[in-house]
RNA sequence: CGGGGUGUGGCGCAGUUUGGUUUAGCGCGCUUGCUUUGGGAGCAAGAGGUCGGAGGUUCAAAUCCUCUCACCCCGACCA
């Protein structure tokens, strides 16, 4: 233990100083690296594996749900992105604008796209004008530009990626139901494939989008006790269509607005992977988005050993290889235990290991990341084990999330007692509000938490912990 | 944008208080060679910095002064 300190590759304790551990995995485990652009950082090839994991399993789900996926441009006209009021309200202090092009100065500006709304409303009003038509359900993966004052890596950075669905429907039904069933489907994605456990609900008038009519939000607990917003989906009603002047005819011969609705997740899950599987030797992947679910390391001393472990070792990778991503550090320059440390820190699952024991044995070692449980497994039995193992990490390290959300989700019923919550041990606060602007605003001045997200469903009646009148119960928590 | 902190080879740091024997030093990493390889290997020989940037004070600046930039932490704002 003494001795980790000194190496350079070493990362903080989580305990110790949770931002710096998080900066410090981010970095060492190679998923990104700051760059020259304030603000602006590079997803390193690890990093961007990730993302690509991500992407094609959200992407298959945002198919199977009848979606198309199409791209819009980078930029947005100063009058289209101004043209809904709440939209700019909300947005301008953090857009980038481009005023020139080469040596001439542009008449109109151009925000670079802090969200896609006015541009993709701008080409619906062109390509709307009958209820066949409709629905429009289309996503665009894309990078967004935001100037924040202040930047983390992954979870907050002026240009970021993501995915956005913009949707237009014939009623406010449809789209209430498609903002409902998009919400379903990033809860299934990052519960099932991330195994981060979410909380669902609706988004209180002071957090909604700009622009939206209801803003429902999928809100998880980092392992530090703070909340972050893992996604987010909008019923935008008929603002946009209003000021687009987005039509259609509808079956009863009437010109109406659609109703529309958005929604997106962004590179931000990452950082989301991160700060809830992550521990004091690095990063912890879930099998499912592992770039690399089983890494082999070969271990040999002689030149006549390192012979006989290489078949062995090829034999094994051939074997999982067809139903898993694997890979083998044959770099002869670094000792086994320098590689299950640096493995490790990059979070791979299962660790394969094959030296000349195991070879006279028949055998090969397995040992979990989340839990370093060690096993030794027949060959034959190697494939088998290794599916086994995986599921069972799988669910394992969402089981463990779920009930650190759960053991750090306390109820409260005065403003008194939430602080005393929140000095001691953060979390998400169980606690009813009665709806009020200035109740929830007096919470925040008092405890730093916000309401994250008020529960779907039945709404469970109590008092507010503020004024005490009538309300209901909704999630509290200290946010990213 | 407010408060605090940090910038010295690739990384982590010492040196800055009290300018000058420091040719700017140490650990890790890197290169080459040999020996190693079951929890961050050893020896040997090398390469690499002008001290975030600009200006100033001085015979002399990593060290003092001014400005500036970047990053980190804590707030206010946001995915």
């Amino acid at each position: 233990m003494e001795k980790k300190t000194e190496f350079v590759e070493a990362i903080v304790d989580k305990s110790k100083d949770f931002s710096r551990w998080y900066t410090d995995v981010v970095v060492k485990a190679q998923l990104a690296d700051y760059s020259p652009i304030k603000g602006c950082m590079v997803i390193r090839p690890y990093g961007y594996a990730l993302w690509e994991k991500i992407q094609s399993l959200l992407n298959a789900r945002i198919k199977a749900t009848g979606h198309q996926n199409a791209y819009f441009p980078l930029f947005v006209p100063e009058g289209l992105l101004a043209r809904e009021a709440e939209h700019i309200e909300g947005f301008s202090p953090e857009v980038a604008w481009v005023t020139e092009a080469g040596s001439e100065k542009l008449e109109e500006r151009l925000a670079i796209r802090p969200t896609s709304e006015a541009i993709i409303c701008s080409m619906y009003a062109k390509w709307i004008d009958s209820w066949r038509d409709l629905p429009i359900l289309i996503n665009q993966w894309a990078n967004i530009v935001r100037w924040e004052r202040v930047t983390r890596l992954f979870l907050r950075t002026t240009e970021f990626l993501w995915q956005e669905g913009h949707t237009a429907h014939c009623t406010e039904k449809e789209a209430e139901e498609e903002a409902l069933k998009m919400l379903g489907v990033y809860k299934d994605f990052i519960e099932n494939d991330l195994a981060i456990p979410v909380l669902t609900g609706e988004k209180t008038e002071r957090e909604k989008f700009a622009g939206a009519l209801r803003t429902y939000s999928l809100e998880a607990l980092m392992a530090d006790g703070k909340a972050l917003q893992t996604g987010t989906s909008h019923n935008l009603g008929q603002h946009f269509a209003k000021v687009f002047n987005i039509t259609f005819q509808d079956m009863d011969e009437k010109r109406k607005y659609v109703w529309q609705t958005s929604w997106g997740v962004s590179t931000r899950l990452i950082g989301a992977i991160i700060m809830t599987h992550g521990d004091d030797s690095g990063l912890v992947l879930p099998p499912k988005i592992a770039p690399v679910q089983v890494i082999i390391i070969p271990i040999w001393g002689r030149e006549e050993e390192k012979e006989i472990v290489a078949s062995r070792v090829e034999e094994v990778e051939r074997l999982l290889k067809a139903a898993y991503e694997v890979e083998v550090d044959w770099r002869s320059e670094y000792t086994p235990g320098w590689k299950f440390n640096e493995w490790e820190l990059k979070g791979v699952p299962l660790r394969l290991e094959i030296g000349p024991k195991d070879v006279a044995k028949k055998q090969v070692v397995l040992v979990r990341r989340d839990t370093r449980e060690k096993e030794f497994v027949s060959e034959e039995k190697v494939a088998r084990r290794v599916g086994v193992l995986l599921d069972e990490i799988q669910a394992d390290l969402f089981k463990r999330a779920k009930k650190f959300r759960n053991d750090n989700t306390r109820p409260a019923s005065r403003i008194d007692e939430m602080e005393a919550i929140l000095s001691e041990h953060r979390g998400f606060i169980l606690a009813s509000w009665c709806g009020s602007p200035d109740c929830e605003e007096k919470v925040k001045e008092k405890t730093m938490a916000t309401i994250r997200c008020i529960p779907l469903g039945k709404r469970q009646a109590g008092k507010c912990v503020v004024c005490g009148k009538r309300g209901w119960a909704v999630y509290f928590s200290r946010a990213y």
